[in-house]
Formats: C-alpha cells, structure tokens, sequence
DNA sequence: ACCTGAACACCGTTCAAGT
DNA sequence: ACCTGAACACCGTTCAAGT
C-alpha cells in the first residue's frame, strides 16, 4: 500500500469510529469522507461495503471477546463463564448502536465481510455453553446459534431507549432460564 | 371527509398495507403514494408522518391483541393466558417486519401515533403479568415494561433470517424463565 | 496506484399553485 | 377542501477523468 493510501485509509477509519459511534452503524457513509476531507470514492475504494468498514472497526472488539471466551474459560466454572460471555456480548454491542442488526444478518450471509467474526463469536459461546452443559449446569436442548439469538435480543434492547436501563437485569432473568 | 379524499384514504391505506407487508415498516413512502396513483402530498396530508400510516395499518391488530388478553384472563388459568398471550404478541409483530422497532420507540414518544395503542398493549399484558404473580405462578420481580421488553425482542428476533425459525423454541425458554 | 467528484437513481418532506 | 408535483436537501454507489 502506497504511503498517502495508507494515511487515508487509517484517517477514515478514526474518522468512522466517531461517525458510527455518533450515528449508528447506519451512518451516513458521505459523512464519513466528507469529515475525512476525503472524496468519497476514496471511501469505497478502500471500504467497498459499510460491512467492510464496520468490520474493520469492530474486529478489535470483537477479537477480544473470542480470545476473552478461553480465559474466561480458565479462570471460572462452566457457569461463571457463560455468564461473564454474555455481559460481554451485550456490552460490545452496546458500545455501537445498531451494530447487532449487521452482525445478525452477516451470520446468514457468508460473502460479508463481517461474516467470519460472527461466526467466530459464535464458536467462542458455543465453546462455553458445551462446558456448561456437560458440567449439568445450562439446559442440554439449546445450542451456539440459540444462545447467539438470545444474546442478540438483549443487545438489541440496548440499543432501544425505553428498555435498556432494563437489559442487565433481564439479563439475568435469561441467564437463569438457560442455567437450568 | 369530502367523497374524493374518503376514497385516497381508503385506498392508500389498502396500498400502504401491501407495500408495508412485502417491503417491512420503512417501505417508501413515496412507492406507496405512486402504487396508490397519487401525489406524494396527498399521502402527507392523510398520513402526516410515517408512524400516523403505520398506526392506521396495525390499530386492527393491535385492538384484536389487547381484546384477546381480557379473553384469555375469562378462559384460561393466569400462567396459560399469559403464554398466550406473549404468543399473539409474538405473532402479531411477525406478519409486518420492522413494527416492533416502531412500537418500541412510540413508547417512548407520548407525541408519536402509535403511542396510544402501545401503551394500551402493555398494559393489556401487564395486567395478565400481575394476576399470574398473584397466583405465585410468574415472578414477582418483573413489571410490565419487563414483559414488554421481552416479547420486543422475541419479535425481533423473528425478523432476523437466521433466527427466526427458532423463536417459538426460544419464546418457551424465556416463558419458563418469566414462569418461576 | 490512487484520488476526485460529477452523475445516476433514489429518498423524505414541504409548500405554492391549482381545482 | 383537497390534490398535485416541483423543489430542497439529502442518500448510496459507480466510474470516467485526472495525478
């Protein structure tokens, strides 16, 4: 990558941090080159799709939660674990408004570019969820994919106003319906 | 109401129904009022905003919901009218995509059109809610709101492709959770 | 190799002009 | 009283022209 190309395509994506952090994951890709001082064939030269750009913004976030999975893993029980893997789900998402609803949809869709991370996370609570299932300790009739939904569905309270104050204690009104 | 604009009414309404139905709650205002072979201010003045056509289309539903719950209070023991009744919740968000974000955010807005009717809905289901509690057959540390909140996200999770066809497995899972 | 911005095809919403 | 559609201020995305 050439030296100005390099410099453009880190500047958005600082620029993109604060405009999804502002906005939504449904911000306004002009914006974003636009407060870049960028032309916005530049955007999409280096972000071909808002999945691209949303990608590279989160894989960081999203990196630490799997890698969180193994090391929660390690120090807790089965039980402890799955439930410190679900507040941390909920609150990676819920430092980006509306973020969940593009995860949801790159599960489906294997060409997106936030596809493998999603998968990815999935794996790191499927992981934790067979631990806790084999120890007696969650419900044996759920897998990775139901506990990803439920998840989700927190996450998306969060990101609705009326009910977000509300979704650490519901929270825990899921987690015990999981818990066995 | 003039004959003429009676008959916008009545049509845009049925127009506005089937676009919502196969392009979701954020259909274009714009394709409703060409399909409906009029001009895209005769939709503002009968539908002055998004929400006001959206309330219109779904009153129906809504009444039907909040009557059924006094229904199923007379017919059925409070733990089975209440299941009962986050089903019709349940099912009613899933014949219009994208309602629930709708309603979730009119519940928060005593100014929005279809505040009237969700505030009616919760209720409906908060009085269930209450008369199972009393009976020691739901947990006593949720409101309404809570109940609320919940079957909002069952319901977006049914607009999810990837997890749709698992809400009736989840909505089990979260109702032995509300069950005590 | 990379950047630019005009161009295209759309939006939601308003409002002066017409009947 | 009601209808119309041009007008305004936005989008996302592409691509020919430039450096």
């Amino acid at each position: 990558m050439r030296a100005d190309a390099r410099k453009n395509y880190d500047h958005l994506l600082e620029i993109g941090r604060d405009v999804v952090a502002e906005q939504g994951a449904d911000a306004s890709m002009r914006d974003v080159a636009r407060r870049a001082g960028v032309g916005i064939g530049t955007l999409y030269r280096h972000f071909p799709t808002r999945e691209a750009l949303l990608e590279a913004l989160l894989r960081g976030s999203f990196d630490r939660v799997t890698a969180g999975a193994a090391e929660l893993a390690a120090r807790h029980d089965s039980g402890a674990a799955l439930l410190a893997w679900l507040r941390d789900m909920v609150a990676l998402t819920h430092s980006h408004r509306g973020v969940i609803a593009a995860m949801t949809s790159a599960i489906a869709a294997p060409e997106s570019a936030l596809h493998a991370s999603c998968v990815a996370l999935r794996a790191s609570g499927a992981q934790l969820l067979a631990r806790a299932q084999a120890d007696g300790k969650a419900r044996a009739d759920i897998d990775g994919t139901d506990l990803l939904a439920l998840v989700s569905a927190l996450a998306w309270l969060n990101d609705q106003p009326p009910f977000a104050e509300r979704v650490d204690r519901l929270l825990d009104v899921v987690a015990r319906a999981i818990m066995v």
